[in-house]
DNA sequence: AACGCGCCCTGTCCGC
DNA sequence: TGCGGACAGGGCGCGT
């Protein structure tokens, strides 16, 4: 998916200008990205909601409503949530679900593969729901210590354990293996073998990769559209992600490919023991 | 109980 | 030009 920097390149776009809007009807075109709930009772508790407010948690937009209702929008691998007034909305080809907004605008959830997920809370649920992720690498609260500490439990493949949310929220593939590479960690190393001073390394890189993703409104490979439908502009920075037989740029060693857990990951073997 | 794995679904690209 | 296979940002639920 679109992982942090893109859910929160999103959530930055709409906050503006869908923050007070009221959703004056919502069709579901495709109802099997709707969790747990039917597309009439979906559409019969967003009708005549207004929105109060737009923010992530981990790769999720959290739109919260009056009267006690939140939308979270799991954008999975192929989700876009696009303004209709954008240029580029005539180009969506799998719209999902669209709600339309009382300026006469609509907001649109696109998605061709169907991965992704939208479902609704009330404020109780969704605190259970949220409680469940694990820290914001961009908080305060991820310090060097809390991911040693971390790390030191599990013996899962260092990529893994980054990709795993209940314990750090928002790193996907992309970042988990360019965090690795900033760090000089390999991804298949044991996470309980990560010292500490790599460990402190590897933080610093993941909320550096991060925070430059967001500055330039995220990767896009393929699919991946802000709110506007525009692509992000970070692709060309990626290191070793997609990157196999292509030179590291620190070290000229061909950049490899490894398969761990049926998901590709992507390492220099010079410059990442 | 921490992990690994298969699966959900569509589109694109590559080799033959 | 067509066809089969590999691959893709994620996450859930299952079995061990």
């Amino acid at each position: 998916m679109p992982e942090l920097p893109e859910a929160e390149t999103i959530v930055r776009d709409l906050r503006p200008r869908v923050t007070g809007r009221r959703v004056v009807g919502v069709k579901v075109i495709k109802p099997d990205v709707l969790a747990r709930i039917s597309p009439e009772q979906f559409r019969r508790r967003l009708k005549g909601r207004t929105i109060e407010s737009v923010g992530r948690r981990a790769k999720n937009i959290v739109i919260r409503f009056d009267r006690d209702l939140v939308l979270v929008i799991n954008l999975g691998m192929t989700g876009r949530v696009v303004s209709s007034d954008a240029p580029r909305a005539s180009e969506l080809r799998h719209v999902a679900v669209r709600f339309m907004l009382d300026d006469g605008r609509e907001l649109l959830y696109d998605d061709a593969r169907r991965f992704g997920r939208l479902e609704l809370f009330s404020s109780n649920a969704w605190a259970e729901r949220d409680a469940q992720f694990g820290v914001e690498p961009l908080s305060a609260d991820f310090t060097p210590e809390l991911l040693y500490a971390g790390l030191k439990q599990s013996r899962v493949p260092v990529r893994n354990w980054l990709l795993d949310q209940t314990r750090i929220a928002g790193v996907g593939n992309i970042y988990a293996n360019e965090a690795l590479y900033r760090a000089g960690i390999r991804p298949t190393r044991r996470s309980n073998l990560v010292t500490p001073a790599e460990a402190a390394r590897l933080r610093d890189a993941i909320r550096d990769v991060l925070s430059e993703a967001i500055a330039r409104r995220g990767t896009t490979l393929a699919d991946y559209r802000d709110a506007n439908g525009e692509k992000g502009g970070f692709e060309p920075l990626l290191q070793v992600y997609g990157r196999e037989g292509e030179p590291c740029p620190r070290c000229g060693s061909t950049v490899r490919r490894v398969v761990i857990s049926n998901r590709s990951a992507f390492y220099c073997p010079k410059c990442q023991r």
